[in-house]
DNA sequence: CGATTTGCGGACTTATTAGACCGCAATATT
DNA sequence: AATATTGCGGTCTAATAAGTCCGCAAATCG
């Protein structure tokens, strides 16, 4: 039952992570050694194709030194 | 594997939200019927016993009439 | 007091995330 | 050109969230 606006929140989600990401200058690996996430994993959340778990919010968040909230600060629908 | 700051940060969301939805005179039942969780879930979420996903926040969030980033503004570890 | 509401926990099945590993095509580096 | 890095996708297992229902004890209400 995974709806179609989840769909398109997580991937509103995953581009805002990889932009935080970016202004890090971090690549897939990097982070993924920061955050002990392994980087395929990083790269689907990225592309929205994960619903990930809070624990997994903060642990990309501690990673990228933003409060988890940035990671939220998009325009959901 | 789960740590234990996690369980530290599950109860502090959990508590926030809890928050929130006595701000607004809500009944877990009634916050139930408005997001479309059940009850009982909602009952452990706030107790912190439910390691969440972002698309429950977000329903979560939508039904409290707040940003999905209200339900994690709190100090985690 | 009797009836209703409320928070909460247990039990169960199904769906999905977490976690780990591999490999490739494209890009970047030397 | 040769080598290394990078993003990304697929695969598999184990753990756990999602989803649903039941029921009870305490608080609230008429």
């Amino acid at each position: 039952m995974i709806r179609q606006s989840d769909k398109a929140n997580l991937k509103k989600l995953g581009a805002n992570i990889k932009r935080l990401r970016e202004i890090k200058n971090l690549s897939l690996r990097e982070l993924s050694y920061e955050c002990d996430i392994d980087n395929s994993k990083i790269s689907k959340i990225e592309k929205g194709q994960v619903n990930i778990t809070v624990t997994t919010i903060l642990q990309l968040a501690k990673a990228l030194e933003v409060h988890p909230t940035e990671l939220l600060k998009t325009d959901f629908d």
